[in-house]
DNA sequence: GCACATTATAACAAATTTAATACCTTGCGT
DNA sequence: ACGCAAGGTATTAAATTTGTTATAATGTGC
């Protein structure tokens, strides 16, 4: 579980660090927000904690641009009481929770706890043999990685997205040809194709006649 | 939209609802535990507001009373600022967001939507076994999804569109027919299909003898 | 350019949805 | 009570959509 804290006041971030690092987290600690964009970039965390009030540039702009690469993981911002605009400004840029100053560090760990959802979605039980793993869109079946098409992955990829719902052909199509623009899409044969593929998968992946497929587990 | 707010503080309590309801939110005010214990038995509400410190029984206890009984609502507790303690345990009680006083309205208000989103999937109750998801046009029978066909869904549709209001047969066929021009529609054997779709459909879908249908629930 | 993997196209069988038909039921006016 | 019009229901047929397989085309790395 890592986590990058974006935090200039020395104190408050070697603080904070030397605690979570006690809770087992793996911490990395930032005190510029140009070497957090860095960071960003190159590496991907589970979690973000950002202080709203930044030497370069705004913690509000780092939140926009990390809920902009990855839409995925939380982001927690550390206001100061006062600025109440902040505070709204902040879930408009896209974070999932404000921490008010001061703040108890058990309140940070209570905080981190409540917005660690990618915790309970490492890898999916499809049945019996088979699994999934969302974060890099394998499949294994019986333990071993099935070999998936790029086409097959985007498909299996979106109906897990959105388990247990039908997707629309269109939908699919357009996720799975991007931006390809045809005639016709071979979407029929793909589906089979993905049936063949890991036990069962005849009566996880529904059709919706006319209107789409699902998966289902 | 309907919440309960369990405030002692005259004055807060006065703001918070006078505030909400020029939101447009229904709101309770309710200043005492015992009260809100009855509140809580007869009625139900979207979203919960409840004061930590309160006279009778403990805002932690009520939130807890509150999750026992509704597990998919929100809960918002207002702490006192220097209660550590309170707020973990807040959250161990099964509540969704602490505010630590003081706090400023829009404050609250960001933390209703916030918390809004996640407890109202806005699906529809229809009745006792049978519920209906608008985003995916989707019926549910005892939790598990009904398979509609195309049309059926259409049909569907349209009716909780204009929930409680008679649609006219033409109006339906241009729905469910689109624009395919045929001589007759068979519009009496496709309500009659939809009907055995879920338990005490007749109930619901109602005609109006030469004008058309109606849902109702 | 050659093997190989991947994707598209085509064709037909199978399944499902939808329409047509016929007949039954209900409500209403006379 | 009768007849008529409109809606309800069951059955069957037609149309549409999907599953499946084979083959052609395309792309990719060597």
């Amino acid at each position: 579980m890592k986590i990058l804290l974006i935090e200039d006041d020395y104190q408050l971030s070697k603080a904070i660090e030397r605690f979570l690092k006690i809770k087992k987290y793996e911490v990395e600690a930032i005190d510029d927000g140009e070497a957090a964009i860095d960071c960003i970039d190159s590496s991907s965390y589970d979690l973000y904690i950002v202080d709203i009030n930044l030497p370069n540039i705004s913690g509000l702009d780092i939140t926009k641009y990390i809920r902009q690469k990855d839409k995925k993981s939380a982001i927690i911002m550390i206001t100061a009481s006062m600025e109440v605009d902040n505070f709204l400004k902040a879930y408009e840029h896209g974070c999932d929770e404000c921490l008010k100053k001061p703040f108890h560090l058990k309140e940070l760990e209570v905080v981190i706890n409540k917005n660690m959802r990618s915790s309970n979605e490492d890898i999916i039980t499809i049945n019996e043999f088979t699994s999934y793993n969302p974060k890099f869109d394998e499949l294994s079946v019986d333990g071993a990685i099935v070999n998936l098409r790029k086409k097959e992955k985007r498909l299996l990829s979106v109906l897990i997205k959105n388990k247990s719902h039908i997707v629309k052909n269109e939908d699919i199509i357009n996720y799975v040809w991007e931006n390809e623009l045809r005639e016709k899409y071979p979407l029929r044969q793909l589906v089979n194709e993905l049936r063949g593929k890991f036990p069962n998968a005849k009566e996880h992946v529904g059709t919706s006649v006319g209107i789409g497929y699902k998966i289902e587990f």
